[in-house]
RNA sequence: GGAGGGGUUCCCGAGCGGUCAAAGGGAGCAGACUGUAAAUCUGCCGGCCAUGCCUUCGAAGGUUCGAAUCCUUCCCCCUCCA
């Protein structure tokens, strides 16, 4: 099932009615940027709902490393999919789309206005711009490609891609094992080249008026410092701990999503002894840093979002008014 | 005090007379991104008036057409014997 794209202003003509569809604010900046807090402050002063945005806290029981806003604060400010999977299953950006469509839709029901927050921004452009009608990942797919890849190596695997799908292999690095194993997945599945499935067009049309706001650091080096300050007690909140008894209690490995997440992945390679703590103090803080700068990078190719510097001390200020203006 | 080993570009670490601004990795920076996206991948990574020039391989000298690579002295670090 194909998540339509209810927020996209793709669509020329649909300009028209932009005033006339119902308002959707989208909170978006890169982790440390103190999104949470911004979130239930809007919340409460304008009386929104909040939906996570988070490909990670969709995971229960990940709760500190994923920075996850405490039981006090979800009572008071209830968050959308959050804690809706084990970390034994997987989340996908089609599975997003639905979701969040559903509860938007239940959102507008009641009456309010949903407020947007989060990270991950492939969710985000996807609920902007819709995803085209694909086949959802098929695990038995997978496990053929890798068994081939094992065997001949992904270049190869990218060579056959030529052979089915030369406009895919072509934008796809022989080396992205990810993208490779995907667009031949696709193929697979359903005897279509990936890139042909695209062509088709995202379905759905806008449904909602986005209001993107953009939060973005003044400083790099006063977020990376946030971001190792924040590892670090992440780390005496037991996040080790945490992921111990993730282990002993789901059936986890390494390759899983839930797994992979920055810090997870470190703690499990830590447990597995591949490094010790001061490793993974700066091991962690660092896979942080990166996933900061990809989302800064997503951030500002986003057109028309209002942008606000996470740093500012007036931040919460500036933000209550551009909104109250936006939803007057 | 004696015997060895070592100090290399932000970090780790190769190099051991020219093909070295110096392998590789890390970090960092920029970018890509359609069901794994907190993922995956790509490029850059001493400086510059830039098909060349300048500064750099602990410091200072020396050998040589030519040194990070050889010699001398000095300064640090580590191991071992005392």
């Amino acid at each position: 099932m194909a998540g339509p794209s209810i927020l996209g202003v793709t669509n020329h003509e649909s300009r028209i009615t932009q005033q006339d569809r119902p308002p959707a604010i989208l909170l978006m900046g890169p982790t440390a940027s103190g999104k949470t807090s911004l979130a239930v402050r809007l919340a409460a002063c304008f009386g929104l709902e909040i939906v996570s945005v988070d490909s990670a806290q969709v995971y229960r029981h990940m709760d500190i490393g994923t920075a996850k806003p405490g039981s006090e604060t979800l009572a008071a400010a209830p968050h959308h999919l959050i804690d809706i999977l084990d970390p034994s299953e997987r989340y996908s950006a089609a599975r997003f789309c639905a979701d969040a469509t559903q509860v938007l839709a239940e959102i507008r029901a009641r009456g309010n206005i949903p407020l947007l927050v989060g990270g991950t921004m492939l969710y985000f452009k996807a609920l902007r711009d819709g995803l085209s009608q694909l086949p959802q990942a098929d695990p038995n797919t997978r496990l053929v490609i890798d068994t081939m890849a094992e065997a001949s190596g992904w270049p190869a695997l990218h060579a056959e891609l030529g052979r089915v799908d030369p406009a895919t292999a072509a934008r796809v690095q022989p080396t992205d094992a990810q993208r490779i194993q995907r667009a031949l997945e696709v193929y697979y599945l359903t005897g279509q080249p990936l890139s042909a499935l695209i062509a088709r067009g995202r379905p759905g049309g806008p449904s909602y008026r986005m209001i993107p706001i953009a939060l973005e650091p003044s400083n790099r080096a006063v977020l990376h410092e946030r971001i190792e300050q924040r590892f670090e007690v992440m780390l005496e909140l037991g996040l080790i701990g945490e992921v111990r008894r993730l282990r002993e209690r789901f059936e986890l490995n390494a390759s899983l999503p839930s797994m992979r997440a920055a810090g997870y992945r470190q703690v499990w390679q830590y447990l597995e002894g591949e490094f010790g703590l001061r490793a993974l103090r700066e091991k962690g803080a660092a896979a942080t840093r990166q996933l900061a700068k990809r989302q800064l990078t997503w951030l500002r190719s986003w057109p028309n979002a209002q942008r606000f510097d996470c740093l500012a001390q007036e931040l919460a200020e500036q933000v209550e008014a551009y909104l109250a203006k936006q939803l007057d």
